[in-house]
DNA sequence: TGAATATATGAACATATATTCATATATTAA
DNA sequence: TTAATATATGAATATATGTTCATATATTCA
């Protein structure tokens, strides 16, 4: 699904605020990191944390922030609980500011 | 131009840091709405910072990190600088995360 | 039940950062 | 040159925030 440009200019100020909310999540380098580890497939607290080289109660917390901004969601199996991306665009948001890196 | 997602996948860990520091640019509520002014047209300090409510002097230190950035860039007119975006994937990015805000 | 594993969470702390204020620089006009 | 306007910048401060640590909750297995 895509969207032309012209509708990104008509935002409510609120509606801009939860951009920035969303922007600044994934503005963290270990939340994107953990983000970025979810592009794969689904992954355990515990394996996020030795991904990403955090404590899991360090991971934990981010997942609740990301969990509120419905970024990722998850799902119980046993003990252990797997995390998963909760958007379908956010690896659009990720590939088109790897262009801006890659080309700039 | 666009990116398969699969692209996104192998990732460098200094460009996840870029990544990571675009995007907590535009995390800002402040740069946010600057960044987003600057969608429709280009426009000097003075009028940035009236769009905006921001102090020019406020501006002045935003429109300096993300100039470091290279998300905008600018030009001298005499006693103004005008300010635009430098980056032709700031709306595409704006416009996917308008996507989740709107459709989540 | 009790132990072990996995995850979550609140408080505290250390760091990062956005804004303000004062001041500096640059351009234009008188 | 002098005044006025526009922008930039360094220092200081107040706030926000990511991590750590201790502890709590939940599930599984013996």
């Amino acid at each position: 699904m895509s969207v032309g440009a012209e509708s990104i200019i008509a935002v409510s100020g609120s509606e801009l605020d939860s951009l920035a909310d969303i922007f600044k999540a994934i503005g963290d380098p270990g939340r994107l990191k953990i983000v970025h580890s979810l592009l794969a497939r689904e992954l355990c607290v515990h394996e996020l944390a030795q991904t990403v080289e955090m404590t899991p109660s360090a991971v934990s917390h981010q997942l609740r922030l990301l969990r509120g901004l419905k970024l990722v969601k998850r799902r119980r199996d046993g003990q252990r609980i797997f995390y998963s991306l909760d958007d379908a665009h956010i690896s659009t948001l990720l590939s088109q500011a790897l262009l801006h890196v890659r080309e700039g």
